[in-house]
DNA sequence: AATTTATTTAATAGAGTTATTAAATTGGAT
DNA sequence: ATCCAATTTAATAACTCTATTAAATAAATT
């Protein structure tokens, strides 16, 4: 399996996709494996096989797996996050403005289904990793944050909302959001749900998170 | 570094408890381990550097690192079900018993807070590991679920409850459950709570998942 | 065409991994 | 005291992994 007669055919078979920009190529399937399996499993030498290239290339380019890795780390966290950093002052009441929120940040899910798995995978376990992102997102996302507990406790004040902490609030539609994702894989292989039947799933899920988070806002009194 | 004079003193002063058996000496810094750094990460070296004992001796108990793994995951896994798997037939109404069930699931994950990682980083990751229990415990629960089912949607129909799927709102429940419990060490390493103060917060949030739940099954017509 | 630069590969060092084996040690039972 | 079985260790085979290096090939520039 070692001594194949011509290696420059095999590789150009599997890189396919006319890119012949193998640094791109490599970037990507360590991309894909990485979200697949953490960064622990994917060794550089899966991700040549991948992207048809000698194991050194991976490291030519990216000289460490550490690298490759959080560049695109990086770029996934950054997209995750992204929702929970930008603001909608359109003139729409609250509560709709939190709907789409909610959706918007479910669709961002549903294009980037593995992103859970990394974020518990490697920012939660991994204590380095963590630390260099917290600091960076805090300080830039602290003003977004306070414009919203402020509209939010303005709207329980009014008695349009059930009184609960910012906090609380955020957690329950990430959690919410997040879950069925993790649950994937087991639906997909023990039930053998197919693309199409996830995809529905997925959109009742949606809903439903949304019917949960403002059913729970409803404020007390009848 | 190796070559220590006496051995079996460092070995004595690290195994400690006056606990001469070995074999659970190794099952206990193995799970902990496991629990702390998932599967791939934690060698048998580290688990006999942390039982003091030789790595050899680590396969003598367990022959394979996966057997030994097996046997950690399938204890802990039943333990987060079973709280699923049981059935309060008391005569106290349906949500009095719910909210109990939400509580005792949430104190379960008190006392062992790596579950969810474990549970993420394994289960839900490898597929042969899936595989193996979710056929398992579908079939055991079944009759579990449908007792529940049938009296969730006696209630809705009794116009108690909101309209919601079982399979949702259990959903739900575990997932509001859950995710502080993947944003704990974020909180102790960040944010440098202390235990009583990730104590206290976890009650809170035990008290607000059970608000929220409550208060999304409320009837929509006031 | 010749020369430089960028890309890619083969080979390998060096560290770490699991698992096995044979030998050493320990603590009873005889 | 001796023997025996259980426990524990040292040594090592047989991997796999990351990273580096020197050499080969392809592409671009002069």
């Amino acid at each position: 399996m070692n001594k194949d007669n011509n290696v420059s055919t095999l590789r150009q078979a599997q890189g396919a996709k006319l890119n012949n920009n193998m640094e791109q190529q490599i970037l990507q399937c360590a991309e894909e494996l990485f979200l697949e399996k953490g960064f622990s499993l994917v060794s550089t030498t899966d991700i040549a096989k991948k992207a048809g290239c000698n194991q050194a290339l991976v490291h030519y380019y990216f000289r460490t797996k550490e690298n490759l890795f959080q560049q695109i780390f990086q770029a996934k966290f950054t997209k995750f996050l992204y929702i929970f950093t930008t603001f909608d002052d359109s003139d729409e009441p609250f509560t709709t403005r939190l709907r789409k929120k909610i959706e918007a940040h479910f669709d961002l899910l549903i294009e980037n289904r593995q992103i859970p798995f990394l974020i518990v995978n490697e920012l939660i376990l991994n204590e380095e990793r963590r630390s260099a992102l917290v600091k960076n997102i805090y300080n830039k996302n602290l003003e977004i944050y306070r414009r919203f507990d402020h509209e939010l406790q303005e709207e329980i004040q009014k008695g349009n909302i059930r009184p609960i902490s910012t906090l609380d609030l955020l957690i329950n539609i990430v959690s919410m959001n997040i879950i069925i994702f993790f649950m994937l894989p087991l639906l997909e292989s023990q039930f053998n749900f197919d693309d199409e039947e996830i995809a529905e799933l997925l959109q009742q899920r949606k809903h439903e998170v949304v019917e949960t988070i403002m059913c729970s806002l409803r404020p007390k009194n009848k």
